[in-house]
DNA sequence: CTGTTAGCGCATTCAG
DNA sequence: CTGAATGCGCTAACAG
């Protein structure tokens, strides 16, 4: 399990066959229209830095704002890059500050999914509603379960990104431990299952169901079902706990053996169709076998 | 327009504050846990070279599955490789093939509208699909007017990317011109609107208007109405000017002068919604206007 | 087949 | 404040 993967490192950083298809589409197409625009080679920081005047060093200084130039020399080269276009080289930029600049929004989940799920939606709509004014790159990787799973765990690890956020955590998901192998900055968007270390922003789940279920009883229903999120994940098992709280307080009874044929709790993902399609099977037959209610308050 | 261009390429890219806090608490958080875990710097490939009594070029080129390495060397290379964990810095890569390793996917819509529309699942799903086994990445780029825009044209001319896949594009965007301007090689899903040289992929839009108004005219109907794409498109504008051309060839006028009091065409933007909402306001009173119909084949 | 030699473009000490 | 020098890690000729 840890040899082959040190196997399959070696193969997937290098070109397959696909990227060579790849690699000559992109020559050709490139030389098609190569006649057309000038510039052979971008320019780079010593033409700035000529341009101006200057020093690479200072050139360097006045793109990165360093306050220790002298503004004369600053105007100069911000006149330079100007004129000539000037765009630093990332790789070369990265190469030696060691940052990618760009942060990855991680999702284990499968991309119909992703994408079907408003939820993602709104939450990746806020992070880069966050990140707008910020130089750093917004990167979407969705996968789970072969489909993509590993393409993840392979991004993470190839140092394609200073960081990431971790949205739709399952207790199965490998991210975790790559997070913590790559010692790459993280934070979760949920909390996450068995990585009691990780930073994690979530609502108090446990105080939602408890507050589900306090509501219903207050309402004087005495016979209550819930649909419970998933399971591996710690909101679904969270929110499921704080119900059960719930109706435990209120005396409520959710052994089986108390009268009910089972606990009226269906396990959904999240989403309405099984919601759906669970209700009909466990509902029905749950109320049709039973009717007696557990002992009041 | 042209300058501030420029002058705004500089700004974006050196190092914000916003980056700043970013850093700040990407450094505290690797230091945190960094006394739990070894290897203070990642093996490189002179450590493998090193380690596989070989020259750095040698260890290098069995990275890169380069023929010519003699079996024996070839072994020892792949052994260090797995002995160090060894992975490739892909800015140093990157840095002189010149090549990101990654291709974008643009998607000049506002990110709700990416998420709601099954349509772009569908065709995130087929790209990555793809591109699975390909050692380069999938980056999905999206954003409309000011959402966004502004990010996809940086990420674009960021040098971040080795190609680009234009999913969703509009008349008015800008895509195609830095697209041209950067000479990244791309393939638009949809035929482009104002760019001829491009490549892309799309059905016979024309025809499928065209057929849709045959099939309605074979069933002996004689008023047709249409809801059509956004004409900044060209499927949507394909697919009406078919529908016409079916109309016409039908002799079925869609002249207002003849009869009807306008043309039933109502022009909707690929969702559901608008749909709906148009066709009670624009048939209902299409329909009440007149009766009469163009005449025979 | 393999090692040696050069940079790729940039940030960063370290002296002035 | 500024410039000269150094090296990040890797690929690509160019010789052996």
């Amino acid at each position: 399990m840890a040899a082959p993967d040190e196997g399959q490192s070696l193969e997937e950083s290098t070109v397959s066959p696909g990227l060579g298809r790849f690699k000559r589409a992109s020559r050709g197409y490139r030389g098609h229209v190569s006649r057309e625009t000038r510039s052979r080679r971008a320019p780079t920081l010593e033409d700035v830095a000529a341009r101006a005047g200057v020093s690479r060093a200072t050139a360097s200084r006045v793109v990165n704002e360093d306050p220790r130039v002298r503004p004369r020399a600053r105007e100069a080269v911000a006149a330079a890059v100007a004129e000539l276009g000037y765009r630093p080289n990332r790789a070369a930029r990265s190469l030696v500050t060691r940052e990618a600049d760009s942060i990855a929004v991680v999702v284990p989940e499968a991309e119909d999914r992703v994408f079907g799920d408003p939820f993602f939606a709104a939450m990746l709509g806020g992070i880069t509603q966050a990140l707008a004014d910020s130089p750093a790159q917004v990167l979407l990787a969705m996968g789970r379960r072969g489909q993509g799973a590993e393409k993840i765990e392979k991004y993470l690890r190839g140092g394609y990104t200073d960081g990431a956020i971790v949205v739709s955590h399952h207790r199965d998901d490998r991210i975790g431990e790559v997070l913590r192998e790559t010692q790459l900055p993280a934070v979760y968007v949920g909390r996450p299952a068995g990585e009691p270390r990780l930073p994690f922003v979530d609502v108090d789940n446990h105080a939602g169901g408890r507050l589900a279920a306090e509501h219903l009883i207050a309402q004087g229903r005495r016979r209550l079902a819930t649909i419970a999120g998933p399971q591996d994940m710690t909101p679904g098992a969270d929110r499921l706990a704080g119900w059960r709280k719930g109706l435990a307080e209120a005396g409520i009874s959710t052994d089986p053996q108390d009268g009910l044929m089972h606990e009226l709790v269906e396990v959904g993902d999240f989403t309405a169709p099984p919601a759906g399609r669970r209700c009909s099977v466990c509902w029905l037959s749950a109320r049709s076998s039973t009717g007696s209610s557990p002992p009041p308050t």
